[in-house]
RNA sequence: GGGAUCUUAGCUCAGCUGGGAGAGCAUCUGCCUUACAAGCAGAGGGUCAUAGGUUCGAGCCCUAUAGGUCCCACCA
C-alpha cells in the first residue's frame, strides 16, 4: 500500500527523522567481512574547534557520496571518521577564552591548562560531528577516534621513539620561523607571506682604520644589526675588491666585524654589501655557518630586544628599530631611506609577522624517507586525481627539507624524550626511566616540547585501524582505497601521509587521492571569517535541505577547481529534488490503478521499452563514471535524464494510458513508471540521500531502506535499441513543431482535440489559446501530429501517443516557398555532414586506430545521412514542381 | 624566479581519449494544466582570449602572445 506525499518536498520535516533510522539499525557500521570486498575511507580529521564550513560540506559530501555508493555496490563500506586535537589551532582558542577570564596560561601550569584544554575539547568537539551527520554523512560513528585518544597517541609514540632510533630524528640548532604571539616555532608550510610596504634604510658601517671610509648596506630591519656579525660582497664583485677581509665597525654596538665575500649576495641589488645576521636570518644563517661566524640572538621569545641589544633591551622589535634608525641618522650613518614593498612571512594562524630564530628543535630527516612515496606515486600505485596534481607533488617532493616537529605547545603530543636533571643525558623513551643511564641521577625531566599536530594526522590512516597493535581492522580495511581533501594540504599531510605509510606499514595508505578545490564566495574571494562573507552550510540545510546543498556542492565544476557559491545553484538543485519528489507523488497516485505483478517484457509499449533502455543505459554510463570518481559528471547525467526523459517526456507520453482504465497496456506503463523510478532513486541516492529514501520507503512497503538496496547495473534484458530508435524519432518529430494550441478551453469532459501544427501562422486565426503540448496530452482524447518530418509511421506515433489520429506530411500544409528554402538548408547540412563522415571513414588514421565501434557508427551515420540526402532532394524536386 | 591553472552565451561554469557548441541563472513569449508555477512549452544570445601550426576535421593537440587566479621559492 503506497502512502501519499505532500504536495512539495520539505526536507526539515524528515532529515532528522530518517537519519536516525539509519543510525539506528546501523547502516553506517562497517564490519570485518571475510565474504565481501572492503571498501575504505579515511575522513580528514576535521579540527575539534572546527565549525562546518563549505570546505567541510564539500569534502563531506564526496566522501558519502562514494562511501554510499560502494556500499550499495555490496561492498563493506567503512567511512572512519575522527577528529584532530589541531595543537596550535585549539590551544590560541584556549588561551582566548582564558584571557576573557582574566586567567593567563602560565598561571594554570601545564596541567592545569590541559585540564582546561580537554574540556575544550569535550565540549566542542562534538560540535563538528554532530554538524556533518547534518549534511547526512554516512561514517561509521561507532569507531569515531580523535588523535590524541589512546591509541592515536601510542601510535605517535611508537613511531617517533622508532624513527629516533633509527636515526631518523634528531634534535638540532637550527633558524626556524618563530611566531612571538603563540610563542612556538612554526613550520615553513605555516607561513603565509604577505605583500607589506616597508623601507630600505641604507646604512653606513666605517671601515677600520681608514678614516672617513665606509661600507654603505641597504637594510629593510634595521634592527638587526645588534646581532651582525659579518658584512658580505660578492667575491666577483670589483667595486668591494679591496674591502674583503678589512674590518668594520659595527654602528651603536661598537663591535668590530670582517668583511667577507660569499657568492650568495646578489651584486645587482641593493649596495652590493649586505650585513650578515646569521641569529635572524635564514640565508645569514647559511653564510655564518659556511664562514664560522657567531650567532647572536637578540630576541627575546615575544620578540622584544634581549639583554644583548644592550640599551634597547626590552623593547619591542618595531619600537627598537624606530630608535635605531634615530640613533643612526644623530650619528650621521643613516644615508637615506627608500620605499620598498617585501613579503613579510606571518603566521597563518595569527598573521604575526615570524621571527627567523635559532632555536633547538627536533626534526625528521627526509631524504630517505621520501623515497618510497616519490617512487608510489610515479609508478601508479597511488594514483592523483586530478592528474595535473601529481606535478605539485613531485615539485614538493624534490625540494623537501627536513621536518621541524617539535613545537613549544602545550596541547599536543608530548615528545618522548627526558633529559637527566645533573649531566643532562637525553633518553627517548616511552616512559620516563627515573634513573639517569649516565650518571645515575635519580630524575629525569620530560622535553616540554609537544609534536606538530601534522605528526599525528599522518599516521590517521592506519593509527585509526587500531595500528601499531596487530588488528582486525588493519589486516582487512588497510591499505584504504581514496584519500578525498582539499589541494590546499597536499604538503601538510597528504604527502606525510604517504611516506609514513610507507615507512610504518610497507604499504601506501591508500591508492588514489581525490583533490577538490575550494569553495569561494560568489565573487570568487575565499570564504573568510575575516571578511564576513562565509555562507554557513547549516544555513543552507536549514533553508533547502541537506540535500540540496550536497547537490549545489556536487555540480558545475571540474574535480580539483575551485568553485564558487551561488544561491541559485542551490535553488535549482532544490527544484531538482522537488521534482524527483513529485514525479514519484505522481507515479504513487497511480499505482493502484491496476495491478502489475504480471507485466511481462512483451506486454509493453513502445515508449516504455524507451525509458527502460535509456535508463538501463544510464546505469551503465553513471556507474562507468562513478568508478572514475566522475561524480559531478555521474550526478548531472541522472539529472538529465530524470527531468528531461523521464518527466518531461515519458510521464507525459504515459499519462492517456493511466487515465483511461479501459487501456490495455495500463499496467505496463505504471509497471515501468515504478522501475524506472526506482532505478533512478537507487542512482540518486548517494547524492540526495534523504529524499530518495523517503519517496522509496513510501514505495517500497516490504523494503526498509534505499541505502541497502542495490545499485542498478545494466541488465540485457533491458535493452531495445530498436524502441529508442524510433522514441527519439518521435522526439525529433515533436521537438521540430513550434506551437501547440487547444481548441478554445478544455472541457470538463476530457474530450479535446490537440492539433500540433508545424509553423505558428496556420494555426493563429484558428485557436485563440495556447497551451503546452505535454501537459495538454493528458486532457485530449485526441491528438492530430502534422509533422513536418517524413518517414515517421502513423502506428510508430500512435504507439507513443495513443491519442494520435491522424497524420499528415508537414509538406501538404506548409508555404512551398518557405519550405523549399529549409529544405535547401538541409541539404547544406548534409553536404557538410557528408563530407565530414566521407573525410573520416577515408583517412587512413582514422580507419586503423579508431576503436571498431566508433568506425561502424560512423558508417551507419553515413548510410543515414545518404538517405536522408535522397529524400530531401527528392522532396525537393517534387516542390519544385 | 620556478610551476600549475584558467580565458566557451549577459553572469557562473560543464564540455571525459580530436568528429553534430551545452547547463543553471538572467532576458523575452505563451500558459494556474487532475505530479510539480519550486512547474510546462518555446525564443533570443557564443569568430570557444589572440595569432600561427598539425589534421580530412581543432573548444580539445603543438608554438607564441595577452590577461586573470593559485602554489612554491624569495633579494638583504
Amino acid at each position: 500500500m503506497s502512502k501519499q506525499l505532500e504536495k512539495t518536498y520539505n526536507p526539515a520535516d524528515i532529515e532528522g527523522r530518517l537519519y536516525q533510522k539509519w543510525l539506528d539499525n546501523h547502516y553506517f557500521h562497517a564490519k570485518v567481512n571475510p565474504d565481501k570486498k572492503p571498501f575504505t575511507i579515511v575522513m580528514p580529521p576535521p579540527n575539534v574547534t572546527g565549525q562546518l564550513h563549505m570546505g567541510h560540506a564539500l569534502d563531506n559530501t564526496m566522501q558519502d557520496i562514494i562511501i554510499r555508493y560502494k556500499r550499495m555496490q555490496g561492498y563493506e563500506a567503512l567511512w572512519q571518521p575522527g577528529t584532530d586535537h589541531a595543537a596550535i589551532a585549539t590551544e590560541v582558542k584556549v588561551i582566548e577564552k582564558l584571557k576573557k577570564e582574566g586567567i593567563d596560561k602560565h598561571d594554570l601550569g601545564r596541567e592545569g591548562f590541559l585540564k582546561e584544554a580537554w574540556a575544550w575539547k569535550e565540549e566542542y568537539g562534538s560540535r563538528i560531528i554532530n554538524q556533518l551527520k547534518k549534511l547526512g554523512s554516512s561514517a561509521d560513528w561507532e569507531r569515531e577516534r580523535f588523535t590524541m585518544d589512546e591509541g592515536c597517541s601510542k601510535a605517535v609514540q611508537d613511531v617517533f621513539i622508532k624513527l629516533y632510533n633509527k636515526g631518523w630524528i634528531y634534535k638540532g640548532s637550527r633558524i626556524g620561523n618563530w611566531c612571538p604571539v603563540c610563542k612556538t616555532s612554526i613550520s615553513d608550510a605555516e607561513v603565509e607571506y604577505e605583500e607589506q610596504a616597508g623601507f630600505f634604510w641604507h646604512i653606513k658601517y666605517p671601515i677600520v682604520g681608514e678614516e672617513g671610509r665606509f661600507v654603505e648596506i641597504a637594510t629593510t630591519r634595521p634592527e638587526t644589526m645588534l646581532g651582525d656579525t659579518a658584512v658580505a660582497v660578492n667575491p666577483d664583485d670589483d667595486r668591494y675588491k679591496d674591502i674583503v677581509g678589512k674590518t668594520l665597525l659595527l654602528p651603536i654596538v661598537n663591535k668590530e666585524i670582517p668583511v667577507i665575500a660569499d657568492s650568495y649576495v646578489d651584486k645587482e641589488f641593493g649596495t652590493g654589501c649586505v650585513k650578515i645576521t646569521p641569529a635572524h636570518d635564514p640565508n645569514d644563517f647559511e653564510v655564518g655557518k659556511r664562514h664560522n661566524l657567531e650567532q647572536i640572538n637578540i630576541l627575546n621569545d615575544d620578540a622584544t630586544i634581549n639583554e644583548n641589544g644592550g640599551k634597547y633591551a626590552g623593547l619591542d622589535r618595531y619600537e627598537a628599530r624606530k630608535l635605531i634608525v634615530e640613533e643612526l641618522d644623530k650619528l650621521g650613518l643613516l644615508v637615506k631611506i627608500e620605499p620598498h614593498t617585501h613579503n613579510v612571512g606571518t603566521h597563518d594562524r595569527c598573521h604575526t609577522t615570524i621571527e627567523p630564530m635559532v632555536k633547538p628543535q627536533w626534526f625528521v630527516k627526509m631524504d630517505e624517507m621520501i623515497k618510497p612515496a616519490v617512487e608510489g606515486v610515479k609508478n601508479g600505485e597511488i594514483s592523483l586525481l586530478p592528474n595535473r596534481m601529481e606535478k605539485t607533488y613531485f615539485n614538493w617532493t624534490d625540494n623537501i627539507r627536513d621536518w621541524c616537529i617539535s613545537r613549544q605547545l602545550w596541547w599536543g603530543h608530548r615528545i618522548p624524550a627526558y633529559y637527566c636533571d645533573k649531566c643532562g643525558e637525553m633518553v627517548v623513551a616511552a616512559e620516563n626511566p627515573g634513573k639517569c643511564p649516565k650518571c645515575g641521577h635519580d630524575h629525569m625531566t620530560q622535553d616540554p616540547d609537544t609534536l606538530d599536530t601534522w605528526f599525528s594526522s599522518a599516521l590517521w590512516p592506519f593509527s585509526t585501524l587500531g595500528w601499531p597493535e596487530k588488528t582486525p581492522e588493519m589486516d582487512y580495511f588497510y591499505p584504504t582505497n581514496v584519500l578525498i581533501t582539499g589541494y590546499d594540504i597536499i604538503f601538510f599531510w597528504v604527502i606525510r601521509m604517504i611516506f609514513s605509510g610507507y615507512e610504518q606499514t610497507g604499504k601506501a595508505p591508500f591508492n588514489t587521492v581525490l583533490f577538490h578545490g575550494l569553495v569561494r564566495d560568489d565573487q570568487g574571494r575565499k570564504m573568510s571569517k575575516s571578511l564576513g562573507n562565509g555562507i554557513d552550510p547549516l544555513e543552507v540545510i536549514d533553508k533547502y535541505g541537506a540535500d540540496a546543498l550536497r547537490m549545489t556542492l556536487m555540480t558545475g565544476n571540474a574535480p580539483g577547481n575551485d568553485m564558487r557559491f551561488y544561491w541559485s545553484r542551490v535553488e535549482n538543485s532544490r527544484n531538482f529534488a522537488n521534482k524527483v519528489w513529485n514525479a514519484s507523488r505522481f507515479i504513487m497516485m497511480n499505482m493502484e490503478k491496476a495491478d502489475i505483478s504480471g507485466v511481462k517484457l512483451a506486454d509493453l509499449t513502445q515508449a516504455d521499452k524507451w525509458i527502460l533502455s535509456k535508463v538501463n543505459k544510464l546505469a551503465q554510463d553513471v556507474t562507468d563514471l562513478m568508478d572514475k570518481y566522475e561524480m559531478g559528471i555521474a550526478l548531472s547525467k541522472v539529472y538529465d535524464f530524470v527531468w528531461e526523459e523521464f518527466c518531461d517526456w515519458y510521464i507525459e507520453m504515459v499519462k492517456p494510458r493511466l487515465y483511461n482504465d479501459e487501456d490495455t497496456t495500463q499496467a505496463a506503463a505504471i509497471w515501468t513508471l515504478k522501475t524506472v523510478l526506482i532505478s533512478a532513486l537507487k542512482m540518486l541516492h548517494p547524492f540526495i540521500p534523504f529524499v530518495t529514501e523517503e519517496i522509496f520507503c513510501n514505495l517500497q512497503d516490504e523494503e526498509e531502506s534505499i541505502m541497502i538496496s542495490s545499485w542498478p547495473v545494466f541488465k540485457p534484458e533491458y535493452d531495445f535499441p530498436a524502441e529508442e530508435e524510433a522514441v527519439e524519432m518521435i522526439k525529433e518529430a515533436v521537438r521540430g513543431i513550434r506551437t501547440v494550441r487547444t481548441s478554445m478551453n478544455v472541457p470538463p469532459s476530457k474530450k479535446a482535440t490537440v492539433y500540433v501544427v508545424a509553423g505558428e501562422e496556420h494555426v493563429r486565426d484558428i485557436f485563440e489559446k495556447n497551451s503546452v503540448f505535454f501537459a495538454t496530452l493528458g486532457y485530449a482524447s485526441e491528438v492530430i501530429i502534422q509533422s513536418d518530418k517524413s518517414g515517421i509511421a502513423d502506428d510508430a506515433v500512435s504507439a507513443v501517443i495513443p491519442q494520435a489520429t491522424m497524420y499528415i506530411p508537414f509538406a501538404e500544409l506548409v508555404d512551398i516557398e518557405k519550405e523549399i528554402a529549409r529544405l535547401t538548408a538541409e541539404k547544406d547540412r548534409l553536404t557538410k555532414e557528408l563530407a565530414r563522415s566521407h573525410g573520416m571513414l577515408s583517412n587512413e588514421k582514422f580507419v586503423s586506430r579508431a576503436p571498431q565501434a566508433k568506425i561502424d557508427e560512423e558508417k551507419a551515420k553515413l548510410e543515414g545521412y545518404e538517405k536522408m540526402m535522397a529524400q530531401v532532394e527528392e522532396r525537393l524536386s517534387a516542390l519544385k514542381k
